[in-house]
DNA sequence: GGGGTCAATGAGCATA
DNA sequence: TATGCTCATTGACCCC
């Protein structure tokens, strides 16, 4: 039920309550002008619709035409004066206020329904281009975190292959290092700097060091394994101080997880480039003290 | 003739 | 309860 429409009652069907809609949907639309009631001294024809609920729907309705009096106009549009008035009106408020609404439609000559019907139907094709506006934005920031995506599974293939390429140097070199008859008291010294050493198995692949999860401790769960503990403990933002790569990380991904655009994979991916850097540094610290 | 635009309608809802 | 809002829809009009 629209009670906020303006009805009159039929003469011939006053009793059954059949109603007729004119233009406007509040009394004050009407109050102040001279709009008169087409239909206070007519008989309705075909009356036998006053069964059901009648209704005439201004300008462009044929039964409309057929009361005396009532302007047979067709459905017209807004000059370009009228709608320059009405744009600036809305840039100003885009709601309208009683008052504005009268004087808006004074000024105009237009009914005060007429400029209230204009101003929904323009806050209306506002928000349409409002949301066509934020789904531009919404693709643009899918397609940004797609590139920067595509480079991190990129970097971290290739961090990958280092932490390789490292381990398996590692492994020839405590091959040599293993055998007795190469060893000088001195270097046996030197094994001093076991405790830099994870125990390594032939057949143990970078991947078991890094496959963390969800981003725990590298070597929990790996009592054997002397890993160093301390680095590979990721603070629970992600971010950290001091390798090398961090910049990079936080460019590509911290930043990103700021803006609210930062999901779960690429928080993972992060982390492994993270680990894979921590574990080339230490190896080539493990190198290092076996070389020198 | 078909599609786009726009004024207008009607239902449903919120609020003073 | 009156009023005004949103949303979906209608129908006239315009352009191709």
């Amino acid at each position: 039920m629209d009670s906020g429409r303006l009805f009159f009652d039929s003469p011939s069907t006053s009793s059954s309550r059949s109603r007729l809609i004119l233009l406007g949907s509040a009394k004050s639309d009407f109050q102040g002008t001279n709009y008169t009631n087409p239909l206070s001294n007519c008989a309705v024809a075909g009356s036998t619709e006053a069964s059901g609920a009648f209704k005439i729907r201004p300008f462009f309705t044929s039964k409309y035409e057929i009361y005396e009096g009532f302007p047979s106009e067709k459905k017209r549009r807004l000059t370009s004066e009228q709608i320059r008035m009405l744009e600036r009106s809305f840039e100003e408020e885009n709601k309208l206020e009683p008052e504005r609404k009268s004087e808006l439609a004074n000024k105009l000559g237009l009914q005060p329904r007429q400029v209230a019907v204009w101003f929904q139907n323009r806050r209306a094709r506002w928000k349409n281009k409002q949301v066509e506006r934020d789904l531009d934005l919404l693709k643009a920031s899918y397609d940004a975190l797609l590139i920067d995506h595509d480079a991190l599974i990129k970097d971290n293939e290739h961090l990958r292959s280092q932490v390789n390429l490292l381990l398996e140097k590692l492994q020839e070199i405590e091959k040599g290092a293993s055998e007795p008859s190469r060893l000088n008291p001195a270097d046996q010294a030197a094994s001093s700097t076991d405790d830099l050493l994870m125990p390594l198995s032939s057949h143990q692949k970078v991947e078991d060091l890094l496959s963390t999860g969800s981003g725990g401790n590298a070597s929990a769960g790996k009592p054997e394994s002397r890993l160093p503990v301390e680095p590979l403990l990721l603070e629970s933002g992600g971010h950290h101080a001091g390798i090398h790569c961090e910049d990079d990380m936080n460019d590509k991904g911290y930043n990103r997880c700021r803006d609210g655009v930062f999901t779960g994979h690429h928080h993972k991916l992060l982390q492994q480039q993270h680990e894979a850097a921590l574990l080339i540094q230490w190896l080539d610290r493990v190198e290092s003290t076996l070389l020198h």
